[in-house]
DNA sequence: CTGTTAGCGCTTTCAT
DNA sequence: ATGAAAGCGCTAACAG
């Protein structure tokens, strides 16, 4: 490649000054007919496309939006950024991904990115915050779908314990009294969440809360898997299963039906999040809705709105997540 | 957020130049140990980021890579994803990635991204370069997974011909005769050269090649299942079925199930590319794998040799496809 | 080893 | 409506 064309040279070509090139290009009402159209036609013909590096340093502002994610290949996350890119291309944003891959090197290098101007805010899916930062000293962030425990940044999020809660209750409703919980990894605030849920609309169903009904799925379909072998093998067996998250819950439907056992038949199954793979099995997830598109549009919305200083950094934005009845679950001692 | 510190601050902190504070920095050992210590003391002290859009100005690089693709949900790419970090992270870079979703317009946005100079290169997975480009002032490109019709640019992939010949040969030799193709969209090269590997592998082994034999699946789990169905529908069954990819696969295992065929005894089943999906249903999938950690980090260190302009615009790295031995295939008329 | 200076390409006062 | 000029923050010659 050749130097490529910069405003001087359409400038020299149209006999006009950059500043009126320049006008002529952002601005075009401060700028005569003729003037316009020589130097639209000056830029064309030399093919000149302005340096985002100077005008980014020179506005002090990229117009752009880093979302940060911890595993790009988690299947909740594609609406989510669908719903974001069309949000931010409406007000002239563009969004660029990127993807920690649980390196704290590389989140560092994404938060420098950042900190260096390189772009204008972030929305968080990580659920965590750079060490050692200063709050005060944050880029405008928006949390998304996590809170952090103790940080109070703007979330768009689910009420995560109340779905958890309405998914148990959808199986006590159906006359299950030993419920048990897939957990997702407890250091993560939404895994605990959900717990908490689950543990609430137990007690208030004055259901008791054994032990060994709570066990550790890690969100993934390996974890599931284990997790749901080691209820299917105590002495007296739940009758129904909430999973944490969609992955454990294909886990645990998996195993259950290696074990032979029939799926709501003999134990009746709830995921989280919806997930595509959660309509894929046979039978299909019960489970609860996470509204990606929505979350993304708020979510961008929000973030814009800070950095342009609009609207007012006002409580978490809280969506509703409906539960979603499919064929993997049932009445208690039913198909 | 108040003005973040510059360069200027720096340097009247630590009382020396701006210069010096750039080398004690960028190139520690161009100074004294003692100003050194001095400056990045001063920085520390009042947090000091460089400003990268400042540096990229100056320096006309930005030492960061676009990976340009259509659908970021396609389980295809993680592993690429991972690999193609860590290799730009070893030499000083980082990933941006952009998700045009099929929408032309935020594909030319990503472009203008990159003419603009906010990236110094491009790893394209979409298959087509933007309209209207003057293949002269095209920037460092290369090419991933799928070659572009008609243009002569680096590319890293493998030999989607061969290993699809490769997959259909696999089914000759366990005594398939009837051996049908989910194809994929025809409008994309890579699902043109695996029918074109179908085809060389049947005429080679002297097979028959009827219409009924090849139905298009458009590498969708529906459009999979709704080949199988036809497929499954005709007088003369195949006994064998070779999709375009993995989907598509997943799709007709689906639909044969349902239709209470058994695979692999009924029907042999061989899918392409083998994502994760493969692996997860029962049968798991006979498949052509992608060697994705390797194409992901041949295609960074490709294009940043080329950014560099070191190494020479060579032929297409093509890496090899092995072919996955699962439990979907098996001889034919047997289990 | 360090400072001075120029300039990357653009936008934005301030004049006219 | 247009131009001249300053300057965003940094790095790279060049000089010493």
């Amino acid at each position: 490649m050749t130097r490529s064309a910069t405003i001087r040279d359409v400038a020299k070509l149209a006999g006009v000054s950059t500043a009126t090139v320049s006008r002529a290009i952002a601005e075009p009402a401060l700028v005569s007919a003729d003037t316009r159209e020589a130097v639209l036609k000056a830029a064309a013909e030399i093919n000149y496309t302005p340096n985002l590096l100077a005008r980014n340093l020179r506005q002090q502002r990229t117009k752009s939006i880093l979302v940060l994610v911890e595993d790009i290949a988690n299947p909740f996350y594609p609406e989510i950024f669908h719903a974001m890119e069309e949000a931010a291309q409406q007000r002239g944003y563009t969004v660029l991904l990127g993807n920690t891959g649980h390196s704290n090197e590389r989140e560092q290098g994404y938060w420098d990115l950042v900190r260096a101007k390189r772009a204008d805010g972030v929305v968080l899916f990580t659920g965590q915050l750079p060490e050692g930062t200063d709050p005060k000293r944050l880029p405008p962030v928006v949390l998304m779908a996590e809170r952090i425990a103790g940080a109070t940044l703007p979330l768009v999020a689910i009420d995560n314990e109340e779905a958890a809660a309405r998914a148990t209750r959808h199986l006590v409703d159906l006359g299950h009294r030993r419920i048990a919980h897939i957990s997702g990894p407890q250091h993560r605030v939404i895994s605990r969440d959900r717990l908490a849920g689950w543990r609430r609309a137990m007690d208030e169903a004055g259901l008791p809360l054994t032990d060994d009904l709570l066990v550790p799925g890690e969100f993934t379909i390996p974890g599931g898997e284990a997790a749901m072998r080691q209820l299917m093998a105590l002495p007296d067996r739940p009758t129904a299963v909430f999973a944490a998250n969609d992955e454990s819950a294909v886990g645990a439907l998996r195993a259950a039906q290696r074990l032979g056992l029939d799926v709501p038949r003999d134990v009746s199954l709830v995921g989280f999040d919806d997930i595509a793979l959660a309509a894929l099995f046979d039978p299909a997830l019960t489970t609860i809705r996470q509204p990606r598109p929505e979350l993304g549009d708020a979510a961008m919305r929000l973030i814009i709105d800070r950095i342009e200083g609009k609207g007012t950094p006002t409580a978490p934005t809280i969506l509703p997540a409906p539960l979603i009845e499919r064929g993997s679950t049932a009445k208690r001692g039913t198909k």
